[in-house]
DNA sequence: CTCAATGCAAACTATTTGCATTCGA
DNA sequence: TCGAATGCAAATAGTTTGCATTGAG
């Protein structure tokens, strides 16, 4: 099941229904680069489709995010992204401060670690986030 | 040097001042709970301070970040958390989403492997933040 | 038809800033 | 004394909400 599909499956489940509004917002959505804040999408969405609502944007992502679609990440600058979740496809993140470059990473060790941390204190783990910050490779150059 | 005397320091070197508000929010902070936000400590100091106002602690914890004294946490809810650091003393976090709760954690193999994920990529890392999100004992147990 | 969704503007929340006054070095 | 710090109130930025209208099922 793609996540078009599944996404209709959870408006069901809910009892919502699909617009066009979520359709156009869900395909740029996965169309494009990650890592989207609301006012991303918005500026990006306003060129093709003008009377899409700020709100209806933000609403949409809160619930793409609520049907397993989408994450939500905070780098530490002011805005909430969204990031479009790929089945099996867990990473981390490693974010440039100097450029704002965001490179994704996946180490299956660090995640059994986890494992192992969160059994170690009885916790149930639902997702974590774990992110490195610093220089990517051209900024710690010509720096 | 302890880090009242760190953080004297980095006022000298920065041209500021050694205020009492800045002693009696530095005394506050790093002897009680961590995981303060500017409201909690407003808050707290509120009590015996009450003319310390919202700005000037805001501004206060801000500075401890600056210096090194404090680093900067945010786990989700709108509100940006200050974690006073103990030198040698990193640690990451286990957050229960359901009461609230935080446990620190330690596990010198996940450092080890973030530095190795970071060098593949040619990142020289600056800090990191590892968060892992579920419920804790207690609340797994009641669910 | 009915109830959810939308678009707009207004409300909120956390954070930041401007400025007159106070205070440390 | 002089510039930084404070406290207050007002401004901002991001997010969320109320409501009349529109539209999907």
């Amino acid at each position: 099941m793609d996540r078009i599909a599944a996404f209709n499956e959870c408006l069901r489940h809910k009892g919502l229904k699909n617009t066009s509004q979520r359709m156009i917002i869900l395909e740029t959505f996965l169309g494009s680069k990650s890592h989207y804040s609301t006012e991303d999408l918005y500026l990006k969405l306003r060129k093709d489709h003008p009377k899409i609502g700020y709100a209806t944007i933000h609403r949409t992502l809160k619930l793409f995010a609520e049907c397993g679609i989408a994450i939500e990440l905070n780098f530490g600058d002011g805005q909430t992204r969204f990031e479009p979740l790929r089945a099996n496809h867990h990473h981390d993140h490693l974010v440039c401060t100097s450029c704002g470059k965001v490179i994704e990473f996946t180490e299956p060790q660090i995640e059994d670690l986890q494992a192992q941390v969160a059994a170690a204190h009885g916790f149930v783990i639902k997702r974590h986030r774990h992110e490195l910050y610093g220089l990517c490779s051209n900024c710690a150059a010509n720096s």
